[in-house]
DNA sequence: TACATAGTTAACGTTAACGTTAATGTTAGA
DNA sequence: TCTAACATTAACGTTAACGTTAACTATGTA
């Protein structure tokens, strides 16, 4: 059990930012000491730190990660007692299969960015092997200029 | 030759998100006709399709991308003439190594969430399956009670 | 007991990335 | 010549995701 200013060390998130999360209701409210401090779980800090992953790494906006938590719990808690309808549940396939393309759609897309950048590279380098040899040039000038 | 309005056809931006990213330097100001319009070149339309899509599929901001863009021009610009010394160029060439490096990365982590996706996609088929059987008993209960 | 160091809520402030509106100019067609 | 459909700049408005500050409470230690 860790209380907010352990989380914010683990997680690399602002206490505002932990608070902030629970408020939107992207994080279920964790417990609280009798003095009313917050007090978060070994799973809860491993959810946020997932979280905090996903918005950093992969560019998801909180609104969007609301979807996954939600989808999550609904999953988590087998949802089957909780009555949802088979016709719930093929929705909830169907959202997953789609954020399953998105997530190859967006590799693909940042490999070929990473293609592009190599491709930079290079130019660069090539940049690079023209400016040495000019240095040289110049080491070489002035060492037939200046005879010691 | 575009006009904004075509460019915004082609590349999903708005009017006022073209005229914000040459506002804040992001692109450079394209030409002007007689009468004080923006025209856009093939080229011009062709960097601004990669912008969006490196904004919006891999999360980077209009910051981000601004030092892309300068990199990029250094490079396109032939920048030995304008006289970069070989540390400068070094320095370009370590920052794009960075930059590949991070893509890497985030890839990673990308497979890695969609690993996370598949596993929720199997846990919701398979509380699929049970409520799929719970429907077929009840089904059969019926039968069984209201013989026609 | 007092103080330092945690924690709390509430409310206003900030930044990025535009949206929206207003007031105005340009150009092609009836 | 006038109107419709474009374009322009300038300025204020908006939303997300917190930052910051204020005013207060709880807790362990000297």
């Amino acid at each position: 059990m860790y209380l907010i200013d352990d989380v914010t060390k683990m997680t690399g998130l602002t206490k505002r930012a932990l608070r902030y999360y629970e408020e939107i209701g992207l994080i279920l409210p964790p417990q609280r000491t009798k003095g009313n401090a917050r007090i978060y779980s070994e799973e809860e800090v491993k959810e946020l730190k997932k979280v905090a992953e996903a918005k950093e790494v992969l560019g998801f906006s909180l609104q969007e990660l609301q979807q996954f938590m939600s989808l999550k719990r609904m999953i988590e808690e087998r949802s089957e007692q909780q009555g949802l309808s088979a016709k719930e549940i093929t929705k909830i396939e169907n959202l997953l299969e789609n954020q399953i393309k998105m997530i190859e759609f967006k590799v693909v897309k940042m490999q070929a960015f990473k293609t592009e950048l190599k491709e930079m590279r290079e130019s660069a380098m090539e940049i690079h092997e023209k400016t040495k040899i000019k240095g040289e040039m110049k080491e070489w000038k002035d060492s037939i200029q200046i005879t010691d």
